[in-house]
DNA sequence: CGCAAACTTGATGTTGCTCAAGCTAGGTGG
DNA sequence: CCACCTAGCTTGAGCAACATCAAGTTTGCG
């Protein structure tokens, strides 16, 4: 059943270089990591793996997006990343896992067990190459991040959040789908519910944006936007 | 002179293979890697590269302290990282470097040209396997950092932060020297520079630590200190 | 010894959190 | 098909943590 579901996959999307881990490498290489590609579905919610799991695959998104959080004892959630079509996860993990992953909605999505991997590193030549580029990028969007949480304000956290989800979806101009809730928004970005809440209004009052429902957004001014994004904007607004 | 400076150094080191980048790789990798080393010193406040600077080099911190930095257009400063001997740098910028970097000491470090060292790639098997790991192994510590800028509080930010220091100089007990300023601590943990001296205070008149001087603390209560880190201590001490 | 930079301490202010209601939308059962 | 019900979102009032502003104090260096 998930054989068949992998080739459909394949079939629809062109060959087997289409999938993400497979960029830029031979169609002989491609062909290789396909051989041990497990296709696998998710339900909202539904939990892929937790903190201190055992690490023993390596994942890539086809469809949906995933939430990737951590927690403190107490409770307090931090989310570090969420990921859309084509994003990689599972490589930083050396034997224990340390973040938990759950769907945000329905997710498909390949499964690489680890031991086949690895083999596969010695002998796809570019693979390695190809996962570096891969965690150098994760690591670049890390430290953007810690920018936003350690010395943005309010405005213009949810701003960079808004800014950001329209460079994942490239799609058309102004229409941004926010699949996440309120909630999560707000353990992306280290605020509270309220505080995102509070502040989509003060962006919508303000004329930069509009809020046909509370998981769609249209940006208005977008320039505006970018401004709010940087701090160059007066906090007052 | 630098190849002189190279020489003496690696002799000092036993061999080659004691540089971290060579770390699990074969003798003779290591001198492929040596082949294209240039060592190079740096003064405290020296500036190694700024952001959107040009990235031609790989670099290996030998001895002393970096401080890796975003910059906000105001001005706001978000410390990234603090890179001790044995840390890699230049991994992630792909063309454009995205943060920059300053010496927190004096600083002694190993310069690879980007040019050579992508050529080892493929030329040195387990080259880019062992930057996979450096570059997950950063990537898993960026997101430890993501939850202390999000959600913990000015307490359990400065006693995470002495553990932090405290694990990366695994040497004696309990005695943790601070090479960086308040300032760079404070732009570290996303607070201020007087929220950091309180908090520091704090932990002192609570018996946590001892502060000999206010670049060396001895820490006295380590349970105490790692409650506090994960929030597990009321907020009121 | 004197100066400047870094650190500490104190008083006041502001942002975002907490607590507490409403409101809205989507899904379910009558 | 509609009414209800619940989960998620929004709004409001008060508060706490941390920032800001302003002096002191210590430290290290010339």
């Amino acid at each position: 059943m998930y054989a068949v579901a992998a080739i459909s996959i394949a079939a629809t999307k062109v060959d087997t270089t289409a999938f993400a881990i497979c960029r830029g490498l031979s169609r002989n290489a491609a062909s290789r990591i396909a051989a041990i590609r497990m296709p696998q579905k998710m339900k909202p919610g539904e939990n892929l793996f937790s903190e201190n799991d055992e690490a023993d695959s390596v994942y890539e998104v086809v469809t949906g997006m995933l939430r990737l959080y951590k927690l403190l004892p107490d409770g307090r959630r931090q989310i570090i990343g969420f990921l859309g079509p084509g994003q990689i996860l599972g490589l930083a993990s050396k034997g224990i896992r340390t973040y938990a992953v759950e769907a945000v909605n329905d997710v498909t999505l390949c499964r690489y067990p680890r031991t086949g991997f690895f083999r596969l590193f010695d002998e796809v030549p570019g693979l390695a190459r190809r996962l570096l580029a891969v965690a150098s990028n994760e690591l670049r969007a890390a430290q953007d991040q810690m920018l936003l949480l350690g010395r943005k304000g309010s405005a213009e956290k949810v701003a960079s959040f808004l800014l950001l989800l329209m460079a994942d979806q490239q799609s058309a101009g102004d229409e941004v789908s926010v699949p996440m809730s309120r909630g999560d928004i707000a353990d992306y970005l280290g605020l509270t519910v309220e505080t995102v809440s509070r502040t989509f209004t003060k962006l919508k009052i303000g004329g930069v944006i509009a809020l046909p429902t509370a998981n769609h957004v249209e940006i208005r001014d977008r320039e505006q936007l970018e401004d709010f994004a940087n701090g160059q904007c007066e906090p007052e607004l």
